[in-house]
DNA sequence: TTGAAAGCGCTAACAA
DNA sequence: TTGTTAGCGCTTTCAA
């Protein structure tokens, strides 16, 4: 007679109770061999309970874990749009670093929608999440609701220190200034900046860097131009630039995305890049890889950044400080910028 | 005298309990007005309730809560990598999808690696969530670890029917003809494809279908080339490609990156699109939309798609039978076919 | 309309 | 080395 799912009486999820009863031991023991501890359990007594766990298919219940814990070894992560190359690569950063701690991941998407990144934080922070990541749309995120959850929390892709929290970024103005100094180590005097539009009052550390440069390089200001991060941004803000009086012979992008939809306003324009126009734009995505021609960019580094606030999370779970961490950028020299 | 957070003397997390006493009610009161029922309760004690968790700031507990429903409101989904901008818009439709029925999701990459698709099906199993939603790397994924969890589940992405399982996909072979007639409607005689690799024994239907397209129209068959659905994937099989001896006119790609990665090849070799190479793909990813020249593709009903498969969980966990749903695909047509 | 209380499955302190 | 048991916070039946 061989052993089968007949032998669980109860029917119905199989619990620790009933393991404990096929393999003749007490519940707690079924609790040590699958956690590892903290008792010590004799080895014949495992193998009979490994195997009890076996032939029922035994699983333990996290739900039940979780609220015996307080812990239910998730974060949730807050992004705006995870069908914007950045943000997709940035969540799989994070799903990996997480993965690698033991915690999973609740994915979150904001749309750019402030009324919906904060449902979205309290939903998290109802589920009793052990921490959320968010990459806010905002520049200064509504942090009450963080706050009052009491549960950890980083600021993802935040150059600016926010008192009392968590937050990793990358410098933004150092990053803008390498990228406007290549173009004006390409010669160019007339570099124009297309920058994404943010919520905040304030400027733009891409902006600041691009001015910087220019400035530091004696060059008169080039136009600006302000549109969303995305694709259609980058095509408007081409129009733009391309039909202004003073026509730019660079443009320093704010994103990579918005580089793309540059080339595609050149293009249509009959323009060449980077004959007529140089471009170098900011994020790193690999879709900028084979535009044609390839994006010089400053690229982030992602996987560390997300290494990072993941520990920092973790660190915070432990009663740390909150730590602000800025990442350096580096430059990805590829065809836009007019190297070859 | 201000009512503060010293008015919960047990310190930590405010519990039912709290606000019970607060309020001067009995635990299951609270309850009843947290979740609207299933009992009625008197206006003017609701209104003391409300008060109560306000000024407490209670956020009830997620994980009591599932364990005593069986429920986490909470489904899983396992995806080759959310870095796929196919998979990361579906991962957004899912979420999108998923939250407008209350619940959230867990997000886990499997890399196209099996050991990890599995050990993210097990976890997910384990973390109990209501249901998984796997987009598998393979034709054939390994059914055994969801049957054996007994959590419903969906197959996305998947053309093929898996009996028992709740399925949703598109028409490959369907798809791919569209895009092959299209091509040969254009006059093209020298169609070849660039077709995916999965690890089934089994044919793609995009393959099927342009195979039938071909024949149906009287066309010898064109070349074939296997290769990785990403960007790099179409490059490496554009530039085999355009090395062949009788070099191909146009060409169906099984996925919009395989048609990235073939434009960039294309244009290496001193060639263009449409005029020397026309090609049609598959997808409907937004980058094809800014690619030069655009892509005509074979649009897949993403949005469509996610609603169907978090339904068909909804379904399964009211013990319906599963389903296999199908959905059409369109062409969309831009200019990478000779259109304009 | 409200309250008392059982119990979801698990962990770990304490007892044996 | 193993067992007993008290809760974790919540929902809901049953009784008042």
């Amino acid at each position: 007679m061989t052993t089968t799912q007949a032998d669980n009486p109860t029917r119905g999820p199989v619990t620790r109770k009933d393991v404990a009863r096929y393999a003749g031991v007490s519940t707690a023991v079924v609790s040590y061999v699958v956690n590892g501890g903290p008792k010590k359990v004799a080895p014949a007594t495992e193998a009979r309970v490994q195997h009890a766990i076996r032939v029922l298919g035994y699983r333990p219940n996290a739900a039940a874990r979780a609220l015996k814990l307080g812990s239910s070894e998730t974060f949730g992560l807050v992004i705006p749009d995870n069908s914007n190359p950045f943000f997709a690569r940035l969540a799989h950063a994070v799903e990996d670093a997480a993965a690698e701690r033991g915690f999973a991941l609740v994915l979150a998407n904001s749309d750019a929608n402030l009324a919906k990144e904060r449902r979205n934080v309290r939903n998290l922070a109802s589920r009793q999440v052990d921490g959320v990541l968010l990459a806010s749309v905002l520049f200064e995120p509504d942090l009450t609701d963080l706050e009052l959850a009491d549960i950890p929390s980083v600021l993802l892709n935040q150059g600016r220190e926010a008192p009392g929290f968590n937050s990793v970024g990358v410098d933004l103005a150092a990053g803008a200034r390498l990228a406007t100094e290549h173009l004006i180590g390409h010669g160019h005097t007339n570099i124009a900046a297309c920058i994404g539009i943010n919520t905040s009052e304030e400027m733009d550390g891409r902006e600041h860097g691009w001015r910087q440069a220019l400035k530091d390089a004696g060059l008169r200001e080039g136009i600006i131009v302000r549109s969303p991060f995305d694709r259609p941004g980058g095509y408007e803000a081409g129009r733009r630039l391309l039909g202004a009086a003073d026509r730019p012979k660079a443009i320093f992008a704010s994103s990579d995305l918005q580089a793309v939809g540059l080339l595609r306003a050149i293009r249509e324009a009959g323009l060449s890049v980077p004959e007529d126009v140089a471009i170098v734009s900011f994020d790193g995505i690999v879709e900028g890889e084979y535009t044609w021609p390839p994006l010089t960019t400053v690229t982030q580094p992602v996987r560390e950044m997300a290494d990072c606030a993941v520990d920092a999370l973790l660190a915070a779970k432990r009663g740390e400080a909150p730590q602000h961490r800025i990442f350096a950028t580096t430059l990805q020299i590829r065809q836009s910028c007019g190297c070859n």
